[in-house]
DNA sequence: ATAAGATAGTTTCATATGTAACTAATATTG
DNA sequence: CAATATTAGTTACATATGAAACTATCTTAT
């Protein structure tokens, strides 16, 4: 009499998705906490004050794209950084409903104490890592991705 | 005269905590829409399901534990799927605050549905990468989880 | 045996987040 | 040049989440 058949194991601790989220919640939380305890900052707020650095006079719909964050999301992470006044709008000449945001002074005061210590941070977790393999994981990660979200291109 | 010193550049699309986050959310919603949309089960609930049916019988501590969820987590996701008879608390004859979870002849039949159809998203994923790859990925993924957070196994 | 502490798990409360509805401005179509 | 559709961004509402307080039980030390 054959046996009943069994399923496919699923072992949560070699279950790619779940091991992905783990680490990346691993890594973020000891980030988030530099970024949050010594200048108050929550990681979106963060990635808004990066992209805005990197391209001033960048619109909220185009720090959406490039840090993977949905409108309103950017639209609470630059309110708050207007509020704490490390952001500034300025309005377009062109499209009223845009608005051009930049970086203002303290912001980049703030942007350029906080780059390098986020760079400590990552050299510190890639350490573990050889350069042969650290560029491996970075080319690995970027398949993945591509396969994870073929249609729009992750970074 | 010397130039004023530039910080050192911070790419967030290079940075590898961004793009930890962002491969891991693609990767998550994929299958979390699996769950959610198929058999109305949290990310969380599913996790406490594999667990559970992995070692019938656990401790909501210790689903914590294998899971890395915090304690109201696991309490609300035990809550949620005893309510939809998915999973079974019985009482613990040597310690009356502990209770020893199992999954009800329901929730194994739903889990039976899950792991294949899991299994398959995750082996659609993984198919860009070669075997040799993919094993490279989990390793050097394990190593960074151990500098991620030493003082813890994660997996 | 009993008081002090530790542990398992739940509840409460304050905050974060996502979805949908909304406003204002621009673009498109006939 | 209207009328309609699209886009940029915000607001409102409902739900998710985390920290701290809490209850009940168990452990340890005297």
């Amino acid at each position: 009499m054959p046996e009943k058949t069994q399923p496919a194991p699923l072992r949560l601790a070699t279950f790619l998705p779940f091991r992905l989220s783990v680490l990346s919640n691993a890594v973020s939380q000891r980030i988030a906490e530099l970024y949050d305890r010594e200048f108050g900052l929550s990681i979106w707020q963060w990635r808004v004050m990066a992209v805005t650095a990197d391209t001033p006079g960048i619109s909220a719909t185009e720090i959406g794209q490039r840090t993977q964050m949905d409108k309103v999301a950017v639209s609470r992470a630059v309110a708050g950084l207007i509020e704490v006044g490390y952001l500034e709008r300025r309005a377009s000449t062109d499209d009223a409903r845009r608005s051009n945001l930049v970086l203002t002074p303290a912001g980049i005061g703030i942007y350029e104490l906080i780059v390098p210590l986020a760079l400590a941070e990552e050299a510190q977790l890639v350490s573990a890592l050889s350069v042969k393999e650290q560029s491996e994981l970075a080319r690995l990660m970027g398949k993945l991705a591509k396969a994870a979200s073929p249609e729009r291109d992750l970074w």
